[in-house]
DNA sequence: CCTATTCGTTGGTTCGGCCAACGATATACC
DNA sequence: GGTATATCGTTGGCCGAACCAACGAATAGG
């Protein structure tokens, strides 16, 4: 019926690409059931991980554009996730800390993200999941170090 | 100092949705040396592989939006990789069909591509590489099985 | 015959990822 | 000390990939 091009589906950028299509499709999902969005997700857990931190420091941690903290820290901070203080030791900064519902979002967050992976990786026994996460983290850091 | 939540580099949903950005950066260079884009390379290829076909039938084998293999056949057509001749036989349909500097062009992506993918998959050995396809297809088909 | 369905097309939205520029502030160098 | 350089937050924009809704024309199925 809809065969897919062999020469596509054997290469691992397609496989990387395509993948990823419904690996944030299913993410997406898990988050907007809670109202969030996948970098309100990543804010989150880094300032769940590492408490309070500028926002540059964030947008370096979760791999964000500085000017897409900034939107999303403004959403947050609406909903009563997030709290923005300036930094009295260096005026140009804003310290982002996490408040007690905020951490209650990263939590649900965490869930659903969680039930979704497992959605996606459903095929795959535990050790495959294991290898895979491997191989995946091994491409990713050689890429991060090129750059 | 800039180090990632280990939360976040933990998930293969993360790990994909990162390296998808690497890869699709790496295939996006690659296409844009010979002024194409990822859309058109997939469709050329199904061309190549499968002959005429219709922009229907192109939009499922390459898990695209009718609307935007339309864009792109404009755009190939315009450039002379591709033709568009009404189906006699169903006069809904358009017959896409690929032309002899179209071909060259799909040749010429497809050096391209492996190229990129070389870069991508750099740190990993043939044996991890394969693993690492076979693992993704595996995740991948079972995800479109399910819709 | 008439109802669904398919096809190509237009026009729009969303989301993630970017870039440029700005004023304010801080750091480094001379 | 003063001056260049860098950093920070912010605004306002751009792009590409994916997708959706709706339309007229045409076909298929009952």
């Amino acid at each position: 019926m809809e065969e897919i091009p062999a020469r596509l589906s054997a290469k691992p950028t397609w496989l990387i690409t395509q993948l990823s299509v419904h690996a944030h499709r299913l993410a997406t999902e898990a988050f907007a059931e809670a109202g969030a969005h996948g970098y309100h997700y990543r804010i989150l857990t880094a300032l769940d991980e590492f408490g309070v931190a500028s926002q540059a420091d964030l947008g370096r941690r979760c791999n964000m554009d500085r000017s897409d903290v900034v939107a999303a820290i403004n959403e947050m901070a609406a909903q009563g996730y997030v709290e923005r203080t300036p930094d009295p030791a260096d005026r140009r900064r804003n310290l982002v800390s996490l408040t007690e519902t905020g951490q209650q979002q990263q939590q649900r967050l965490e869930q659903s993200l969680q039930r979704a992976q497992d959605e996606l990786l459903a095929p795959l026994t535990a050790a495959e999941r294991k290898t895979l996460t491997h191989l995946l983290h091994e491409v990713l850091t050689h890429q991060r170090s090129q750059r």
